[in-house]
Formats: C-alpha cells, structure tokens, sequence
RNA sequence: CGGAGCGUAGUGUAACGGCUAACAUGCCUGGUUUGGGACCAGGUGAUUCCGGGUUCGAAUCCCGGCGCUCCGACCA
C-alpha cells in the first residue's frame, strides 16, 4: 500500500496518558487509538498485525483437529446461574445490561456481557452431543470477552474488552482428554514461537482452581510483565510464584537451586474444567455401555491483543517496534528520500514488482524530509527497509536494513527479491 | 476497592488569584531546502474535564463528580 494514501498518521510525540511502551509506540506508530482505559480501537496498521496473529493461532487450532464457530457476546443469565456463576461474589468482573422489556431500561431482565463461554458451548452443545460416537469435541472462536477489570492497566495487555481465542475440549475420558491437552501445550509454544516470542516464551505450572491440580501458563520473560515466575532454563519450564512452595517443587521434580525468579507476561493458559460445566448445563452423552455420562472439559485461552502487545514489549526499541516477519503488518518498507525524479520512477517499479512477487510492501512515496520518513520507518518498525535516493541511485545499488538487527546491505535492484528471498528462509 | 499523582488547541507543555490563556509541534498558504522530524513568512486551531462555591476578578483557591496514570489488593 501507497503510505500517502494511509490515513493513520504517526505522533512525534508519546501520549501522556500511557506509560507502557506497548501503548506508547502502538499509540505512535498509529496502530491503535485508545477509547478509554483498557479499550483501545485496532486502527488499519494494528488490525493487520491482530490478523496476522488470528491466522497463525487458526492454523494450529485447525491442525489439532478443532472446529472454529463464533458465540455471543450478550449471555443469557439463566446459562450462568445453573453453574453459580452470574454471582457477582463469585465472578466479580461481569459487565451486566438490561433487555428493554420492563417499566424502564433498568427494569428489563438483566443480561450478561460474556467474559467467557464455558456455559453457553456447553449448553448448546447439548443439541449436538447425544452419543460417545460424538466425542471428541474440540470448538474455538476469536470472540470478543468483557470484563470489568477493577484497574485495566499497561497499556492493551490488561483492557476491559479484548480479543480472545478460547477452545474449549469435550472428551469421553481422562486419557483422551489429557492427550489433548498435552498436544494443545505443544500448538501453543508453535504459536509463541512463530509470532517471535519461542525463546522468551515457557509453560508455567499454575494453580488448577477447583478443577484440577495444576492448570498451565505460557509466559513471556518480560520486565513489563504481571506474574512473578520460577524458571528453570535447563528443563523449559517454569512455575507460578502464586503455587510455589517446597511441597509442590519437590513434586513437580524442580530443584530449587536451578530457578531464577523473573518477572513474566501471560500470554496463554490451558486448564483442566473436568466435568464441573457438563453436569450443570446438563451436557452428557451415553456411553459404549449404555450408561450416562458427562465430557471431561478443558479450555484454552489466547488473548490477542495482549499477545500483540508482549511482541511490542519484547521485541521493540525505544524508538520503534520491531516486527517480526510473521506478524508484520507489512514485509517491506520501501522508502524513497527527495531527489531526482528517476528516484520515484525506480521505486514505482520496484513497488510493482516486489507487489507482484506477493511481498507486502508499505511504500512510503510521501513528498517529505529524508529526516521524518526515517524517523516514521523506524517506528512503524517493518521487518525489511528498502531505501531509493539519490545516493542509491549513484551507485545502482539499494539499500536494505533488515530491523531485526540493524544490518544494512547495498543490494542491486534486480537482486532485490532473491535478496528478500534469502532472508525469509532463515 | 485502598493509596498517590494528574486533567489547559489534534499532540506535548507553560501561565504569582489580575492585560486578549502563552510556547512548541501538527495542520493550511507561499517560498526555500532535501540521508535522521531542516529553514523563512503568513495563517488555522481552546466552553482551561464537568457542576457548584469563595472573590471586584478563578486555568489557578475550596467542595462534589467524572476521567487518566502509577503502587497495592483483585484477576473466576
């Protein structure tokens, strides 16, 4: 895309309303807008990254066999009271709303903004699962959560309306279900790993809640992050501050002397449900035997903004994000500096050609100081900068940076695509 | 929800209780420039968060609300 023709424009300057760098540069950069506090707009560059991120967590949730569908956001009160959980005691971050079918708007019947879907899957799958032959289950959405977070905070990591990719896993047995959850682990560290968080990112042992013994995190090391974690490096594993204690390392195998205490970000968490929403929406099947039985449920959560905003966490500067290829909004940043009119005519033709070849090019054509395009380039941080100017021009050579370790390499205009191509491969 | 700080053009800041709310940046015109937000001239842009109060006079002081940030608690 022609960046003239890009409506979002970059600040010089941070908002003073943030303090987080995530928001700081996404704000910048003209990815996202803040609304208010914890809500925050994608704008056409941040949207493409969140895509991006949608697509890669598609491809692995569709690889494990899982079927994506899209569930409401408005909740029927009655799903939620039949599990205990339209109680504000017991969830307390609910955002609640009124039908208007009473005296006035606040008379209407109360309805509930989801925070999350166990409830409503379970009793709509209770239309579809009728035998074992049926099992197993494994749904997936991207759906937007709400949740009235007491103090949103860090820029989009912590929002009170957010992106969720939540699956949830309906199997006939125990063994079934953990087999499951172990391969949903493993699509999990693909996903952080090819979003360029794989060498930051680990499963982390967390409390299991009233479900289970243990539910597991996937946190990214970042100074910017929440939880406190035990790493052990050698095993590739960590353990949640919130459970650690000398009983639960001695089982889990972790010798205390190998952690180191970092602070990390929550990017993911799976967790065993085992049959607690089956049985009160009612959602059994009738097993090989003939007898009543209810799937053992697990879920598995992915927040997508907060993911896009560890990346800018991690992998930025102070002066400008770093994309990795993967989630780029786009692959190349072609730029041309003022000069003579064979400079505009040479990147026309290079846009052209590298746009045919199925690159995604932002192609910074704007008539501005050298100065200010370079400035917007280092801040909007795609992975490959190509630059056409004069000084190019001269020595019939481009140059290209690639941002992920500020490398510059003259590269002659016909070798451009094989030069990008070299790189995708690593 | 407890504590702290803050709220002034699109953005970032300034202004002792006292003149027409200033400066930078952005944006518009024209000119000049062109490898790290270059320069000159002119112009545009504000219900000083909202509501009360004190005062001859309030952006400034007081009260109440709302909002934003941070620390803590919370995070099913």
């Amino acid at each position: 895309m022609r960046q003239s023709q890009l409506f979002t424009k970059t600040r010089r300057e941070d908002p003073k309303d943030e303090t987080a760098k995530n928001a700081k540069l996404l704000i910048r950069g003209g990815y996202i807008h803040k609304e208010m506090a914890g809500v925050y707009d994608y704008l056409p560059l941040g949207l493409m990254v969140l895509k991006k991120i949608e697509a890669i967590i598609r491809e692995e949730m569709n690889a494990l066999g899982a079927q994506e569908l899209l569930l409401t956001s408005l909740q029927n009160p009655a799903l939620w009271e039949a599990s205990g959980r339209f109680d504000d005691k017991q969830v307390d971050n609910w955002f609640k709303t009124h039908l208007h079918n009473g005296e006035n708007f606040h008379a209407g019947s109360e309805l509930g903004l989801a925070n999350t879907h166990e409830e409503p899957l379970a009793a709509m799958l209770v239309n579809h699962l009728h035998s074992y032959r049926d099992l197993p289950i494994y749904a997936y959405q991207f759906q937007t959560k709400f949740r009235n977070e007491l103090r949103a905070k860090s820029g989009i990591m912590r929002g009170r309306e957010f992106l969720m990719k939540d699956l949830y896993s309906f199997s006939r047995t125990e063994e079934d279900f953990r087999d499951f959850y172990e391969q949903c682990a493993e699509a999990y560290l693909r996903i952080f790993a090819r979003v360029g968080l794989g060498e930051v990112t680990f499963r982390t042992f967390a409390s299991g809640g009233s479900f289970g013994d243990f539910s597991d995190e996937f946190q990214t090391l970042s100074t910017a992050g929440e939880d406190i974690i035990y790493l052990d490096r050698e095993r590739g594993l960590a353990i949640n501050k919130e459970i650690y204690n000398d009983d639960i390392l001695k089982r889990l195998a972790f010798d205390k002397e190998k952690l180191a205490e970092v602070k990390a970000i929550e990017v993911g968490n799976i967790f065993p449900l085992g049959t607690r929403f089956a049985e009160a929406l009612n959602l059994h099947f009738i097993d090989e035997d003939g007898t009543k039985r209810f799937p053992l449920m697990g879920s598995y959560g992915i927040g997508l903004g907060r993911l896009l905003g560890t990346i800018v966490e991690v992998l930025s500067r102070d002066d400008g994000i770093c994309w990795p290829v993967a989630v780029a909004p786009f692959a190349v940043h072609l730029v041309t500096l003022p000069g003579a009119t064979e400079v505009r005519g040479l990147a026309d033709d290079l846009y052209q050609q590298l746009t045919k070849q199925g690159l995604a090019v932002l192609y910074d054509d704007r008539p501005v100081g050298a100065g200010e395009k370079l400035t917007d380039s280092d801040l909007l941080g795609l992975p490959y900068r190509i630059i056409v100017s004069d000084r190019t021009l001269a020595a019939n050579q481009l140059e290209v940076r690639v941002n992920a370790d500020q490398k510059t390499e003259a590269v002659a205009p016909d070798k451009l695509v094989a030069f990008l191509d070299s790189k995708q491969q690593k």
